[in-house]
DNA sequence: CGGCTCCTTGACATCGCTCAAGTGTAGTGG
DNA sequence: CCACTACACTTGAGCGATGTCAAGGAGCCG
């Protein structure tokens, strides 16, 4: 299957070093406003692979609509997930020629896309781009640097705390969470297995922390007890 | 203990949002060698803090000499250390207004420190700086991201062999490493115990992958065996 | 209803942690 | 040069959190 990135290639072939593409008018999402005024839109099905790993970095992406992993695989099949992005976050921002992690469509998605060479030159021109180009990496580095700590220190109690504290916050709701990805998912974020997972989730539903009307939708009981099991 | 940003304020109070500060002429380190022109050169011995966690960030840091690590504590005392900085790497280049990381020296080191608002003023008037600015933190994303894919799914194993290898490909030399920092230093960066860093060195020095002279220089007998180990 | 896929639960194994000695090794002072 | 101390590192024994393997349940869709 052809990636967004060979996708867009084929599209747009006229659009390289350009400063305007086709343009989109109004985005909400970038921090700065201009950056969502070039480059294209594309849809995504649920499933689907927007960036392969090893893919040439040709573009920047924001999510517009729906919820997206970034992931990596192992030698023998162990798979780390390094982001969940929701509307208006940003990946491919880094700094390799080629793509370290791949990055799938977790639900139906709205990505735009804006060629990275674009988005450098129209940098050199206009230091607010410049700035909130720095924005979108220094931001995936902070949120990078929160999970390491995560990964590196925190138990399974501790890292579906976490979890689940990110996702409400992340939500801008506080009592109810809706969970776009599997148990999989959540295992190969949290760098847990998906049994482990299932069990904690479990285990705090017997203590009354939260409540789980179905699998994927989580009810806040004790937002205190959750963020203090975070561990931070 | 007055950290080095606290140290910088007093020392340099007029320095502000001026181009140019203490100019020292011809550093070798910068990634485009104008970084290194503005700013002051501080040593700090072996065990002092440079930044402490929460501090405002001012300033970013650039390695001269020395080796530096970034760390952070959860709530009940453990430590996560985010990376090892050498000659010539940058730290405290962060998106949010304080430091989440605190940054002590582990030998003795000479670090050049670089006041942030005037680093972002010279990137809005030069292009080449603010692209500068920008590599700067992606080379801290692509380290952080490395470095998740080993906390969430490696074996202390790999761990160990991953380290390694970084640790030779970071001093250019592929049979021997000096290591300055001390096993509890490993097992935090690279998220096990001082025990497992210990046995786990043993068991690599047994198996006639490496050898171990002192506990501090590592002898790097099969590399091959070394990289295979690391799993990526 | 059958056949998916995803999720949960149980029983057991194991890797890495905890606790507790013991062994260097460097530095200091006599 | 040799004690003495302090600190860093290693090693051992036992345990426990999390992983592995296996089975079964729940929801969804044709």
């Amino acid at each position: 299957m052809l990636t967004a990135a060979a996708t867009a290639r084929n599209i747009l072939p006229e659009m390289k070093d350009r400063s305007a593409g086709i343009v989109v008018k109004g985005s909400r999402f970038a921090p700065s406003n201009f950056i969502g005024l070039m480059g294209i839109t594309m849809h995504f099905e649920r499933g689907a692979e927007i960036v392969a790993e090893e893919d040439p970095a040709e573009y920047v992406y924001q999510v517009i609509s729906g919820t997206v992993r970034t992931c990596k695989l192992l030698s023998n099949g162990r798979r780390q997930i390094g982001a969940f992005l929701m509307e208006g976050d940003y990946f491919g921002m880094e700094a390799r020629a080629v793509h370290c992690f791949a990055a799938e469509a977790i639900t139906d998605a709205t990505i735009h896309m804006i060629n990275r060479n674009t988005a450098f030159a129209a940098a050199g021109r206009d230091p607010e781009i410049a700035r909130a180009l720095w924005d979108i990496t220094a931001r995936s580095l902070d949120a990078c640097q929160q999970h390491s700590l995560l990964l590196g220190r925190k138990t399974a109690l501790e890292k579906i705390g976490s979890f689940l504290t990110e996702m409400a916050e992340r939500q801008g709701s506080h009592a109810e969470i809706d969970l776009p990805m599997s148990r999989q998912d959540i295992a190969d974020y949290l760098g847990l297995t998906i049994e482990t997972v299932s069990r904690t989730m479990t285990q705090l539903e017997c203590a009354g922390t939260i409540a789980l009307p179905t699998s994927r939708h989580v009810l806040v009981k004790r937002r205190q007890e959750l963020a203090r099991l975070s561990a931070c």
